[in-house]
DNA sequence: CCTGACTACTGAAACGTTTCGGCCGTGCGG
DNA sequence: CCGCACGGCCGAAACGTTTCAGTAGTCAGG
């Protein structure tokens, strides 16, 4: 079914010299009245009502680009993401939330981790005016021209906030919480080299280790390779750990959804969850609680990651406090997929296959 | 750690004013020449690399406000969103790359759910001059006041249109598969009353019911209430049905969130998926995949209907064709959440409590 | 030498606001 | 009756473009 042509196009707007026509007064007095500037408070009260009811009666919107053009603030921003994943979109639900609640519009570009987009992007949001920028989960080479906050960016720039996950925090309630349990021999999924966290968080998981002495095996760290943005990204990597060794009783895998994934290569293998290996994931998306088992992993606050970006920008638009970085905490999550090491048991080599089968 | 004050403002980025003095041209000439306008044609191409150079050499960007204020065309539209779940970020990723692609932007808006809000954005959006809307996911009660695309919204208006799934086909897609594998009684997860799917597909629904030979009974149907958009929504819902009873073979669910609260449920009331119950989601959501069984469903192509609604309305936009509904089909995936049904067992009244056990 | 056509531009208005300096009229003190 | 202060409002510029109607200058044809 089809329609012809465009339909009755909008009435024209009233603006303010109607107003201004129809009151029989400036442009000039409405427009301060109706933007209640300070001056306002030499008009009498009189004039003023006047004026609100008739913007009141005819409707009137004050058009926001003149206003943007004129005042050069635009109360907008610019959202860059690597695209919409599950975690992008807490963070972005949370930002947006924000935002819009403090009469900011934004505009969302997802760059697909393109050079050339990340480029293109910021500049062609600048030439509309946006006054800051918040970055997600994205390396910046070079600083913005703009107030900008960073959320797992992980790179020190002058002008720009980042905000962070405590780590060292995170690394170490997991592995604490895996030790605590009794493992010893644990894998671990790296993140993607591309990642801004990944580097980070490798870090802190080998401070943490040494600091609860667990042995970091090289044999068991594998490390994220595929760029897809679905539980898949950890499965074929399990299977080819499982090929190579199973010996081992925990997984610490980088994200939930790589945990997800893993999960899944276990089960494929023949082994079970937590009986066999115990897995913990970080993040705590959404789907996470509802796996079977369901996934313990550290959360990331994710949704006040995401205010808190917005409320920091938009300080520091209106000149205020700039802070370097802001830190916030994660916490354990303990749900099914973790569980007491499986004994660790002493066979001698040769009764080694029948106890495996 | 804190900077202080406000950073070196950005230096006032050049005009067309500044190059025009500085070529000693006309701020006519060289927007004419810059904008590519067909008048650009009149300038001698000597004249147009000088100006090409300028701009170049001082890296020109022009402002889009005034551009947009005084030629009446922002390149902008508002995406309105219930909020940025799964099944949102997915659309949404694909409208916008579809937009971005075309030079427009968008701003974004999740209103919640809260009828204020969805009155108070679109009128926002309006004063900051968006030319057209993209809803997703929204029962509209009065049509916007421009061109508007509405993803499965179901709601007629004269000047929107409707990008829909083909429900009957969906519908018919899933029950013939269970049917194929024998199940003959089958609960149902009805959409949230305020879904704007929800009913459409239900009657899709039954009619794919009749015609297959499919009874629907009353005490086998449950319907979402909560408004988390977590998988969480399915669970109490089917724990309560299982309470009632367990005389089904398989679980038709309106989402594969609800599906994967459903499997959950199932398997905390000890029945196994798919040998004690059959469950098939419906839209194909990443995690869907990776369920453990992974789970069958009736797949929307979000994305293309994203970037189909972005096709849609930039047409609209441009005064071209107008179309009233555009109907995408959906796919059934087979996975492992599906399989034959267990054999009736006929058991003779007394005995039912003996071989429930 | 005048006319007209053409080339290569320019001037200025317009888009819808905000804002600052100024202006007019009234009332009061002197 | 004059001067001044003040209340209440207005005019106009400015924000950075686009675009339309010109207009100087050149050149060919008559």
């Amino acid at each position: 079914m089809m329609r012809k042509g465009k339909q009755d196009h909008t009435p024209k707007p009233v603006g303010l010299k109607d107003l201004a026509r129809y009151l029989g007064l400036s442009t000039a007095t409405i427009s301060t009245v109706l933007s209640g500037a300070p001056a306002a408070g030499e008009i009498p009260a009189a004039t003023r009502e006047r004026i609100m009811a008739a913007a009141e009666k005819f409707k009137y919107r004050p058009n926001a680009l003149a206003r943007s053009l004129r005042g050069m603030r635009s109360h907008t921003v610019g959202v860059l993401v690597p695209e919409i994943s599950e975690y992008g979109a807490l963070v972005l639900g949370a930002v947006g939330d924000y935002l819009l609640s403090k009469g900011y519009f934004f505009f969302v570009a997802t760059h697909r981790r393109k050079p050339e987009l990340l480029d293109e992007y910021p500049q062609l949001m600048r030439q509309r005016s946006v006054e800051g920028f918040i970055v997600i989960e994205t390396v910046l080479e070079k600083p913005l021209p703009l107030p900008t906050v960073v959320i797992s960016g992980h790179r020190s720039h002058p002008g720009v906030t980042n905000i962070v996950l405590n780590h060292d925090h995170a690394a170490h309630l997991a592995l604490e919480h895996l030790v605590q349990l009794g493992h010893e021999r644990i894998a671990f999924i790296k993140g993607h080299p591309y990642s801004p966290d990944a580097e980070t968080r490798w870090n802190s998981i080998e401070r943490a280790a040494e600091s609860l002495g667990v042995a970091i095996r090289e044999e068991l760290v594998v490390q994220l390779e595929s760029d897809t943005f679905s539980p898949y990204v950890g499965y074929p990597l399990v299977r080819r750990l499982l090929q190579r060794t199973r010996d081992f009783t925990a997984l610490f895998a980088y994200h939930d959804l790589s945990a997800i994934g893993a999960l899944r290569a276990l089960r494929d293998c023949g082994l079970r969850v937590p009986e066999d290996v115990s897995v913990i994931g970080f993040d705590d998306i959404n789907s996470a609680a509802f796996q079977i088992p369901s996934l313990t992993t550290v959360r990331q606050p994710l949704d006040k990651m995401g205010a808190l970006a917005g409320e920091i920008l938009l300080q520091r638009i209106q000149g205020g406090a700039d802070p370097v970085e802001v830190t916030v905490d994660p916490e354990l999550v303990v749900r099914e997929s973790t569980a007491p090491a499986r004994r660790r048991i002493e066979i001698p080599a040769k009764l080694e296959t029948v106890v495996g089968t």
